[in-house]
DNA sequence: ATTATTATTTAGATTTGTCTAAATTATATT
DNA sequence: AATATAATTTAGACAAATCTAAATAATAAT
């Protein structure tokens, strides 16, 4: 089944929001893409017809196994172009998302899986993200906790759950990449901001909205 | 200026058949990029609008210099794609055309640039065309001759003027590839067919329309 | 249970890129 | 020069993807 870039886009989004099995409601694909329920509306019409939603009117979205297999090649794709940005072409970390974007909708499957090859087949993007195969298949996704609910002092950075320009550009300026380690130097319970610290760097506060999208792996 | 895609391949197409200073008729564009003469017409004048081309009715097409600056930019992506297709990735010749047509569009000058560097800075991409530098700077053309004019026995391959998939495919079955030393054997007047022949292969004839299209270097 | 609020959908319009069919202009032929 | 042919443009239409504003349904609050 071939795809127009909008509709790939909606039905990443789908998925990215369709955590587990809850129906994913308009308005936050809305937000998520940018745009306005209306058209969320009429796209699902759209989806549907193509059999990869399930859409009833005021019941929210879910994809289909079609969708699902879908999503999964779409972000096979992503996250393949964010490794070759960063590993090949030396991005950093923060900048490879809008480009990446881009890249995911050129189609051919075959470039697809060469670019894997030659990449190493790798399994987790530049986020920590796990890379589907080429079945679709994904790992687990990381068992890592958030940085605000991480127990242990000392932490390795190993992803971020959100991808947007200025939080990514914050923490690169920060030094804070993936792989970093991390000291919790303390808690301030009054509005749950933590203090950081890594290598020969001052330490620094981060907010608790930010500490919840910082992935970490306890060492 | 960030222009559609349908845009890019207009000015990609205008580009192309405007050899030197003859404006373009708008038929040719159209079977160009096999659309109607009217959608060429409609298109021109948004074209003119952006100052991307000159034209006036019934008077043919040129780029500014605007256009052609942008025309160029487009082609270095696609070249530098092509590159990075056969080079990296292992595809063979006559694949990467259709794919590279499709990676062309992303529009980020970092990437370009930084995929430039990745491959060396190359100057001719695998069907030995040039490629612009960043500054739309392009090497005068290969100093060539189609097959059909050269005069001397011993050639070397240096490149196709089409990029039709059928003719690159036969080539390809032929063994005949960038590079490829080639024997003339004999030139029939009659039709103006060449026999011609590639080291530890069977001898065979091509049509004149053929070697028109195989531009090669005297060896 | 009524009302207020929020979420969602419909209806109608817009933009981009395309099309067909008809009209117009340019060019070639006699 | 008149006419035939080819190239080009106009007019009017369509599909995709979006929007705004108004209507409807679901949910929360009193």
């Amino acid at each position: 089944m071939k795809l127009t870039v909008a509709e790939e886009n909606y039905i990443k989004s789908i998925y990215k929001l369709q955590d587990g099995s809850t129906a994913v409601n308009t308005n936050a694909i809305a937000y998520e893409l940018d745009t306005k329920p209306a058209s969320v509306t009429d796209m699902a019409k759209k989806l549907k017809e193509k059999r990869l939603i399930d859409y009833e009117k005021y019941q929210g979205i879910t994809l289909t196994t079609e969708g699902r297999k879908l999503a999964l090649q779409i972000v096979r794709r992503h996250r393949l172009w964010e490794c070759f940005l960063v590993e090949k072409l030396s991005f950093s970390w923060d900048e490879v998302h809008e480009i990446a974007e881009e890249l995911e909708h050129v189609g051919s499957e075959k470039l697809v899986n060469r670019l894997s090859e030659f990449l190493g087949n790798p399994t987790t993007d530049p986020h920590g993200d796990p890379i589907p195969d080429a079945q679709g298949k994904i790992s687990k996704s990381k068992q890592l906790v958030s940085l605000d609910k991480a127990t242990t002092r000392r932490l390795e950075v190993a992803g971020v759950s959100d991808q947007s320009s200025a939080l990514l550009e914050f923490l690169h300026a920060k030094g804070v990449k993936l792989g970093t380690q991390i000291d919790v130097i303390e808690r301030y319970e009054f509005d749950n901001s933590v203090e950081i610290k890594i290598k020969n760097q001052p330490a620094f506060t981060i907010s608790e909205q930010v500490s919840k999208t910082i992935m970490v792996k306890p060492l």
